[in-house]
DNA sequence: TTGTACGCGTTATCAT
DNA sequence: ATGATAACGCGTACAA
């Protein structure tokens, strides 16, 4: 019932264990030895481990990364980066979704028997998982932020400057109302962002009174959906000064779900109300009015994280780096009045 | 310069190896031991090296899941099935993007040094790939099709009746000028599906005369809305019987690329002109407007790929399986006249 | 508490 | 062409 090894296969096969690894990987035996040997490997279900060849022939390291849920867009545009920055030649990429935080621990904890290094981007950060990256046995590499001084390497992006930069745009667009569609604020992202939005508020001397953040139950599509639109009920019949005239959304995926139900609620967009994303993903590209959204960079990200690792493996002893990437503005449809509306007005 | 391994730990901490050993992994030690190794792991630069522990463990298996591109939204779908196939326990399943065939070729042959399995779904196969995949030392799963009576285990699904059933469903609505917007002839989907197009057409009794495919340079979005722009110029000069009134896409990024032609060339959908496409990926779902889309079932091939592997993992005897499943149109507003619309006219 | 010695499954070297 | 044997780096039973 275990699995069969090459002892097995030669014994079977009544050869050496050398001539039985020869046989099959290519190495010079005779015909008949090869024939027998064959034989005995498909008899018994044969199959080599990878994990010893690997041993043996000198593997290349193995990166686990390690997010809440690859689907996500982000994430993607991440792992492509890390693959294509650590090559084809070098560690292989294996891919886990933590889900729950707790799950994050364990991984980990445990993941330093199936790993050489760890990327890990988590979404919610508590103690335990904060220790747990401390004292990983082997490198770890946070892409997000970790608290203060924690002696890992980080690659960082100040999000919520990046939510002050879509709040400046529309502003200077003349909005005043303005709506912060935010998701949990238990989660990294969320509080980030929402502190961001209010400093955006402050600083660019826009009216507290008449700006506000409204909370979707998830950072989705869907979840903004929802909460969108109750903040367009009735838009229409309001007073101008009660109506959301521009909506800054988490991120992409919320600002689409808020955009559907603007249209659902008949409003046009940028005119009647502007969107704003975040994370600038391929789709906020081709949406139709495409999408203003804030890049955060995932792919440079990515790529710098796979560098750090790649380097703490060759230098170990380096102190822990913290690298930064800015925030971009990408300037789409959604935020752009037309010329010949402008001159309409 | 090499990697420091735990036998240089020990000697320079001045105690066994399996003290040393003992020491890091948290085992019984006294704390002088304790501080002496892991000063000297530290002076070092040691990290534990996860193919030897892992083989020494009796580490999970380890599967390769390769495809042309990871940040294709459906080979997401598939790598997420995958990975929530195998669960945590399970193997670990690392990522890999190929890009050319050749490149295909050359991580099938090395890839049973790193891996114990491989799901691979390629878009070119030619008389290489193919030898390489049957001549493989560990299990290969195909996604999508590898020719007639390949010796391995195969999920297929028949996107020319995919195809068959977008063509059936604009036919139904009474749309006559269909195009089939297709991308590169010489790949897999590409030729499948101008198959389905082309016997749908026959088969659906719609006049030949009046369908015809037209080719984009790439799967993409961009690629695909150049060729449209082409396509929908001067729409409205043209008689009825010359204007396309439904344009079937190879995919949903491509539907979109059109999507965004036709409405840069003022054209009404689904009014005017229709759309489908194919993989049913999210963006489908939320597109302004919703795109009917046939779903592909990439989760669902994923997963079963993970189940097939498994099931080898388990009984390499095994007859290799072909499971198939069935495409399934999605019906959404890119396809759907509005009842108003429809009383109106 | 510490050290010795063996084995995980494989490949490579060296004789024969 | 084949077989015995030594590694690869680590964990652990056992003995001290």
């Amino acid at each position: 019932m275990a699995r069969p090894t090459l002892h097995q296969v030669a014994a079977a096969a009544g050869v050496s264990i050398a001539s039985a690894s020869r046989a099959l990987s290519g190495g010079v035996a005779s015909p008949r030895t090869i024939a027998k040997v064959r034989a005995a490997a498909r008899e018994l279900g044969y199959f080599p481990d990878a994990t010893a060849r690997a041993l043996r022939t000198g593997a290349p390291r193995r990166i686990t990364f390690a997010v809440d849920d690859i689907g996500n867009p982000n994430y993607v545009a991440m792992l492509r980066a890390i693959e294509a920055e650590v090559g084809h030649g070098g560690p292989s990429v294996s891919v886990t979704s933590t889900g729950s935080s707790d799950q994050a621990v364990e991984l980990v904890r445990h993941a330093a028997t199936a790993a050489d290094g760890i990327i890990i981007s988590p979404i919610r950060v508590n103690d335990r998982l904060r220790r747990a990256i401390t004292n990983s046995p082997i490198p770890v590499v946070v892409i997000g932020s970790l608290g203060e001084d924690a002696p890992v390497d980080v690659v960082h992006v100040d999000s919520a400057k990046g939510i002050g930069t879509a709040v400046a745009h529309v502003a200077a667009l003349g909005r005043r109302n303005l709506v912060f569609l935010n998701g949990p604020l238990d989660t990294n992202p969320g509080s980030s962002r929402e502190r961001g939005f209010y400093r955006a508020i402050r600083t660019g001397g826009l009216d507290p009174d008449r700006c506000r953040q409204v909370l979707a139950d998830d950072f989705t599509v869907s979840a903004a959906r929802k909460t969108a639109a109750h903040l367009f009920a009735g838009w229409q019949r309001r007073r101008a000064v009660d109506r959301p005239d521009a909506v800054i959304a988490a991120n992409d995926l919320m600002a689409i779900g808020a955009m559907n139900a603007a249209t659902d609620a008949g409003l046009r967009i940028p005119d009647d109300v502007m969107f704003t994303g975040v994370d600038d993903t391929e789709i906020a590209a081709v949406y139709n009015p495409s999408l203003t959204s804030v890049s955060l960079e995932a792919a440079q990200r990515g790529r710098l994280a796979a560098q750090l690792l790649l380097e703490r493996f060759e230098e170990p002893h380096r102190a822990p780096h913290l690298v930064s990437v800015e925030p971009r503005l990408v300037v789409r449809r959604s935020t752009t009045i037309s010329t010949a509306e402008v001159l309409a007005s």
